[in-house]
DNA sequence: CTAGTATCCGAGCGATAACTAGGTTTTCCT
DNA sequence: AGGAAAACCTAGTTATCGCTCGGATACTAG
């Protein structure tokens, strides 16, 4: 069974061309879908185009015509999860309070785990590096404003004397590589409330002043 | 460019045969040795098994003797990685006192991680989850035990009133978690001291009663 | 209605992958 | 020395993959 191995002819990992009508969104969709049913059932290896496409219930000549290549239909993925999950966590964040703040980061991150596991493991582990290196970088900057406002608004209660730049990438990595570590390697840990709670104080206490 | 699609005849990710002789035991390192390297320039989309016998400089028939498969390969390249790892550890453990050892932890984890980040991460990432799966599960545990042994020695110092099997292995994956992170995503940052220093105060400030 | 455009289709090409069969060479042991 | 076992190699076999191409079909604007 062959494998990719020469560098992708094809430039970009973005859409080659914007579905415009309602049924070649719908396609888009279904191929989107299928590529993220495949791999959370049978992981990136058996996610073939040809596959993708028959579980798509669409022709693999649609495929192409809207993806550059196979590498684009998970870096469109990913970036469509990524989008989804940034706007579940604003929509219920309360920066006022940063004890409240951080909890409802935690609880929003192992709750985006949870929902779907193996697929979110597979998309961060699996898929090659240089196709979603891009999506990642542009969700990391995203978080990053959003880290580095809410710490400056409080930069008086922090505790460490670093520099706020190196504290936000810092929390991030640290909590987001903690949750997909349990939802990689022991997802029904995800479900149990221990995992919240030592998250939750493992940050407050390092970051803030008083530890609880 | 193909890809596995089917399930694996072959049952184990362990050799197939043990080399005795000295010439075999040369084969066996020089094929691990040139998967480790291609993994490391390319990836392991471009890891095939012609590939990795023909850098080897050994035959592809040679390669098939010892591992019963491709991801074979791959399960015991992490298992060598893993002992290595372990080992270097415990050399440099000094478990009498517990800030002294969750320093050298941390540190040695992140050395570890700085020898080779492209290696590790496409280890701990880029492999079928299968194929390593188990080996894994037997390096968690090696690691469970030690953790295990240095909580329960120092139990009255903890902070957490968890039970102290979730404490060890939270704290195993926190730790372990954040450093392949960095690696996968920034690894100029493993050379940041204000990397291990914040680490160390977090895990401190989180697991004893005086934080610092 | 009609022309132009967006969309869809699927047979098939070229490449390469994983893996095997069967024979040759090297080492070990007595 | 000499035979057995270990190690090694060459030359495939089979399967599938990513992707293209030429044409059919549906939609839309005038």
């Amino acid at each position: 069974m062959p494998e990719a191995t020469a560098p992708r002819a094809h430039p970009a990992y973005t859409l080659r061309k914007r579905p415009t009508q309602s049924r070649s969104k719908a396609t888009v969709a279904a191929i989107l879908d299928a590529a993220a049913r495949i791999l959370t059932e049978s992981g990136y290896a058996a996610a073939s185009t040809n596959r993708i496409a028959e579980r798509a219930g669409v022709s693999i000549g649609s495929l192409y015509e809207y993806f550059p290549g196979k590498e684009a239909i998970f870096a469109e993925l990913r970036r469509r999860e990524g989008q989804t999950y940034y706007a579940e966590l604003i929509a219920g964040l309360r920066p006022e309070s940063p004890r409240d703040a951080i909890r409802h980061i935690v609880r929003s991150r192992l709750g985006w785990m949870r929902r779907n596991p193996t697929l979110y493991a597979a998309l961060e582990a699996e898929i090659p590096r240089r196709a979603i290196a891009e999506v990642e970088a542009e969700i990391l900057h995203d978080f990053m404003g959003l880290s580095l406002a809410f710490l400056t608004a409080h930069h008086d209660l922090l505790r460490p004397k670093v520099d706020l730049e190196f504290l936000a990438e810092f929390l991030i990595h640290a909590v987001s590589a903690t949750a997909n570590t349990y939802g990689l390697r022991a997802p029904e840990r995800l479900d149990d409330p221990q995992l919240e709670q030592a998250l939750v104080e493992m940050v407050e206490r390092y970051l803030l002043e008083d530890g609880r």
